[in-house]
DNA sequence: AAAATATAAGACTTTTTTATCCGATTTAAA
DNA sequence: TTTAAATCGGATAAAAAAGTCTTATATTTT
């Protein structure tokens, strides 16, 4: 579904969201552990998400990461998605043709397009606050 | 969503059982160029359908690949998924947790598994037989 | 100003997936 | 009975994804 990036890159903005969210900054090291990923993969993500300005960075000593209040209450998962693996979960043929679209659609088009809104659109409708939300109201958990 | 191989598995058992409803035995040679695939790749992912009983092969000058009426039927793609990719769509966590369940859910998995839900209850009740049709009635392709 | 800390960037390595190749085996046709 | 056609199985190769390492750069602290 998603590359193992992408799941970094989620778990890893959640868990700078929620550090934000009580007011400390985080740092790669923190992160890794925090959502049990490798840590030199993880810097790379890291750097995917402040490009597209999903997350903030810091440099130097006493620096890191950092999620504005606005970005983590505005920021849906689709953003992270996009911002990794590009629009595929969106517009790729599952059967992989070059095209998908209902003019020329592959066998299972039909079937397949109307799962897949209901899937974009809960990427679309999740934000990163939701998703700290249920952090703690629901146990829901970043690693294991 | 799928691997590729998981692609050709499944545009491979359509055209197969296309051909076999045309009362034809088709053959890797032809099923790579009739889903536009690598051909030893489609080989070696033939195997896996047959070892799975998905669709019969015939050794031999003359020989090569067939379905029989009845697995078009009630074959459904879910099976194919499951031969080839095994049982990742059903199963897996989607941030990568070792075990995906509602008593230790990952922050995404309320959201996600009535969309999931819903995919596999879509790979179930289709069946090859509604894919073939598809390939006629509306226009539907294998490959491009 | 120097030292320490942390991200940024790019080269490199490993692992997995995708794809190819070749020889063995089976079967039908010549 | 020989030959040709086809799948089967294993080894190998190439490409992509995942992961590591090293150096540079920026910033704070001492
Ligand atoms: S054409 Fe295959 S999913 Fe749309
Ligand atoms: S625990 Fe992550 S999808 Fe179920």
């Amino acid at each position: 579904m998603f590359s193992k990036a992408c799941e970094y890159a989620i778990k890893a903005t959640i868990f700078t969201a929620k550090q934000a969210l009580e007011g400390k900054r985080t740092n790669v090291k923190e992160i890794a552990e925090g959502i049990d990923s490798p840590e030199a993969f993880t810097a790379k993500i890291l750097q995917i998400l402040v490009k597209h300005q999903i997350i903030l960075s810091q440099k130097g000593a006493g620096g890191g990461f950092d999620m504005q209040a606005e970005k983590i209450q505005n920021t849906s998962l689709i953003e992270i998605v996009l911002a990794v693996d590009g629009d595929a979960i969106i517009n790729r043929c599952v059967l992989g043709l070059k095209q998908c679209s209902g003019a020329n659609p592959c066998p299972f088009h039909e079937k397949y397009a109307p799962v897949r809104m209901k899937l974009v659109a809960s990427l679309k409708e999740t934000t990163i606050a939701d998703l700290v939300a249920g952090l703690t109201t629901r146990m829901a958990i970043l690693k294991e």
